[in-house]
DNA sequence: GGCATATAGTATGGCGCCTAATCATAAGTC
DNA sequence: GACTTATGATTAGGCGCCATACTATATGCC
């Protein structure tokens, strides 16, 4: 029953045999990440049958909260992606018949994003089973459990370079107040 | 300071407004994600300016262990990657002058990848600050904290599908005993 | 020896993501 | 009104990964 992927434990084989001393942080992080391979992998195992990626059923959820339709750029910037992969995944939808673009009529640069029938009733449907298969994972959690897990996690997310930069920034506007 | 990315606030948002009862579960899962991809994000940026992506590291780690050099389909299983993928990998190895591949003399099917000096000085030098750096990720952790977070993702992961089919897996075998 | 089968490596095409470049349209400035 | 700049969407090209389908070689069996 081993969570970690092949190639870490080849890593941490030759740092053990370097004698490093830092393998039980090691071991630590790749866990982390094997974690988070896994729960990806299942999602993605989930969605593929309804010919979706996590990166369209975002796109997907998000346009369902907003039924007058959106601009591929509030997409990508809600989603987190550029707007050049809204481009590439909105084909995909479109092609799937799970949504359609229109001109729009008051600056003809942009492109209103509207769910088709299919499309609302895939969302309507795959938000609810994708939210309680998510909850699921962490079954038999406790809320001390929750709250020790995430204070550990967010410990080690501000080692990282993006969590540094968190914590800079709310420094400086902490002064500036 | 957020740890959490965009679309997934979204989605928390939404199972708020639906009073779903298990958006602390989902929060939970997404710092997960969001630790993992921040560190992914990092590793990427550090062995960027190198011409490396963390698969062609991982390739050229595991050769340096082996100065006998691999054939591609070992590689492949030991990085944990199709075989294909492990050609692709290569050329860009091997176009970069970090590799050589030559033809097997006994079995002509097989090739046996080896590294060059340039090949040998970067997996040198690359390993240890690489462990070093994700070391780090866990400053101030002491052991107590370790063993509570790897318990608390070994559960999650149990929930998962590739934990319940190790966990599977286990039971069968300890009955076979 | 001859044939089925297994194995090694690769080519191809797809997806999701990126950056950089392109093109159309809007908006601000003189 | 003309010019610059900003903005919206897309295209082009690249990377890493995959699955599938090939080619070449090896091996087992009759």
């Amino acid at each position: 029953m081993e969570i970690l992927e092949q190639k870490h434990l080849a890593l941490i084989d030759e740092a053990e045999r370097r004698g490093d001393g830092a393998t039980a942080n090691l071991r630590l992080c790749f866990e982390v990440i094997a974690l988070a391979a896994a729960i990806d992998r299942d999602c993605a195992a989930r969605l593929a049958p309804h010919n979706l990626s996590e990166a369209k059923f975002v796109l997907l959820f998000l346009l369902h909260q907003l039924p007058d339709g959106l601009s591929p750029h509030e997409l990508a910037d809600r989603a987190g992606v550029t707007r050049a992969t809204v481009t590439g995944l909105l084909d995909g939808l479109e092609r799937d018949g799970f949504l359609g673009r229109q001109q729009s009529k008051d600056d003809r640069r942009k492109v209103l994003v509207r769910l088709s029938p299919k499309g609302k009733e895939a969302a309507r449907a795959l938000f609810d089973t994708h939210t309680r298969w998510i909850a699921s994972l962490f079954a038999g959690f406790d809320e001390s459990d929750r709250q020790t897990l995430s204070a550990l996690i967010q410990r080690a997310w501000r080692n990282t370079d993006g969590g540094r930069k968190a914590v800079r920034t709310k420094a400086a506007s902490e002064i500036t107040q």
